[in-house]
DNA sequence: CGTCTTTGACCCGCGC
DNA sequence: GCGCGGGTCAAAGACG
């Protein structure tokens, strides 16, 4: 199938949709789209399956998964949100729509960023509509827990320009809201947005400049693991894509490494995406996405025949390397491994783990015309008994979406598979987390 | 058996 | 031209 958008054709532009509390979408390339235009929907799955399924189609090109968003966006909405939960008027207010710049977000080592003071706020890109009444986003709000233990810390903005928009690689400014070039503002949301005049470059495949005209698209969602003694750890948010880490770098400047992932949900996808932490909030993550899937959603967990591995080899793990790396190795397998998220799908709470993270996913295959990428049936895995547990699930999600989550509060105690249930997004699911931080 | 993670080596772009 | 840093490859081992 040829590419939806285009390989490596990422809308940059950060904003927020509806329902979704604060998502992040990039928009680039030779196709990116009025802005505005970005604006128009606030249609989201969570909030309105139906919808979402009645959605399903073509988009204006013709493009049976331009409506597919990338479930991580949405998992990135959730945990903006909560990251952000503390600095939005209440998003489940009538009109709490449109919250502008989401951010400020400190960047107090900006100056380690060659790239990172280009970083602007980008008001309208930042823009949300949350006129849903119901989504994870706002019950993260106004949980109790989320509320007090969110991490909220800033997000490393330098961080998610260098990781973004590398100095090497994009000279163009990093959008973020303007006021994160302010020192000594606190971080109320990590959208980035790197809408510099980026180009569509596929790693390897063009050689020459492949990484001075990557198109990104990157996020900053809380990083649970932070929260813990393994806070140095890499977690990587789960997302129905299937990825496979292809290699890890330690970041100059960074104590954090960077994992490199690519999408093994079908071969020859170019997607990819690379996780790190932010440097100055161990609680944030900064994940940049580049390129984009060249195909529908996994259409099966075939693809992910050896990603179900519910528990990394502690053994294996515990005989190589230093502890940092025994840190990311754990952490990237953890719940929020996006390879462990086809595994967690077996399970009830698990598939309504996928499927908020669809409406991510929604999010990021959401096409230039502006018009929302719902999750469609399109999209769906042909497998109509799984379409149906899924829209089950959303709908369960949409009743209680904080419900669905946090079952059983946050706890913290019980087995692996309690802890599973009780955080089926997995947002909280890492390593020595027992104080429920969130 | 297929896929995953890990990790050292290699390649490439950029700055000096 | 050189060195640095980031990104990717590919072999080895592990997992289900």
């Amino acid at each position: 199938m040829e590419n939806y958008r285009g390989e490596g054709d990422l809308n940059d532009i950060v904003r927020a949709r509806g329902g979704g509390p604060l998502s992040c979408v990039t928009s680039q390339g030779s196709d990116t789209v009025p802005t505005s235009s970005w604006q128009q929907f606030h249609s989201d799955p969570l909030n309105s399956p139906s919808s979402a399924m009645a959605g399903h189609g073509f988009n204006a090109f013709g493009d049976p998964f331009s409506r597919i968003r990338d479930p991580v966006l949405h998992e990135l909405d959730v945990g903006l949100v909560a990251a952000g939960k503390t600095y939005f008027s209440s998003p489940s207010s009538a009109d709490h729509h449109r919250i502008i710049s989401i951010s400020s977000t400190t960047v107090d080592d900006a100056s380690n960023f060659p790239g990172s003071t280009t970083i602007l706020g980008q008001s309208k890109l930042f823009e949300q509509d949350m006129r849903s009444p119901c989504n994870i986003l706002s019950r993260f709000q106004i949980s109790p827990l989320s509320s007090s233990k969110l991490p909220v810390s800033p997000c490393d903005l330098p961080m998610m320009a260098a990781t973004g928009v590398s100095p090497r690689g994009i000279k163009a400014p990093a959008v973020l809201p303007s006021d994160m070039n302010n020192a000594n503002t606190t971080s109320k949301s990590c959208l980035i947005d790197n809408t510099g005049p980026l180009q569509i470059s596929s790693p390897r495949n063009l050689g020459i400049k492949r990484r001075k005209s990557q198109v990104k698209k990157v996020v900053c969602i809380p990083a649970p693991a932070a929260a813990n003694s393994r806070s140095s750890g890499e977690v990587v948010p789960s997302d129905l894509w299937a990825w496979r880490k292809y290699g890890q770098k330690p970041i100059k400047g960074s104590p954090y490494p960077r994992g490199y992932y690519r999408c093994s949900s079908s071969k020859g996808c170019s997607a990819r995406k690379q996780v790190e932490r932010s440097r100055t909030d161990p609680n944030m993550l900064v994940i940049t996405y580049t390129s984009e899937h060249n195909h529908p959603w996994p259409t099966q967990r075939n693809a992910l025949a050896g990603s179900t591995r519910s528990q990394p080899s502690k053994t294996s793990n515990a005989s190589k390397t230093n502890p940092r790396d025994e840190e990311l190795k754990e952490s990237s397998n953890d719940a929020l491994s996006p390879t462990n998220a086809p595994a967690a799908s077996s399970t009830a709470s698990a598939s309504a783990k996928e499927e908020s993270e669809d409406t991510e996913k929604q999010l990021e295959m959401e096409d230039a015309d502006g018009i929302p990428q719902n999750y469609t049936p399109a999209s769906m895995p042909p497998d109509s008994q799984q379409a149906e547990d899924f829209f089950a699930e959303l709908d369960e999600i949409e009743t209680d979406p904080l419900t669905l989550m946090f079952p059983q509060g946050f706890s913290g105690t019980g087995t692996d598979q309690e802890k599973k249930t009780m955080d089926p997004f997995g947002l909280f699911d890492w390593p020595g987390n027992n104080n429920a931080s969130f």
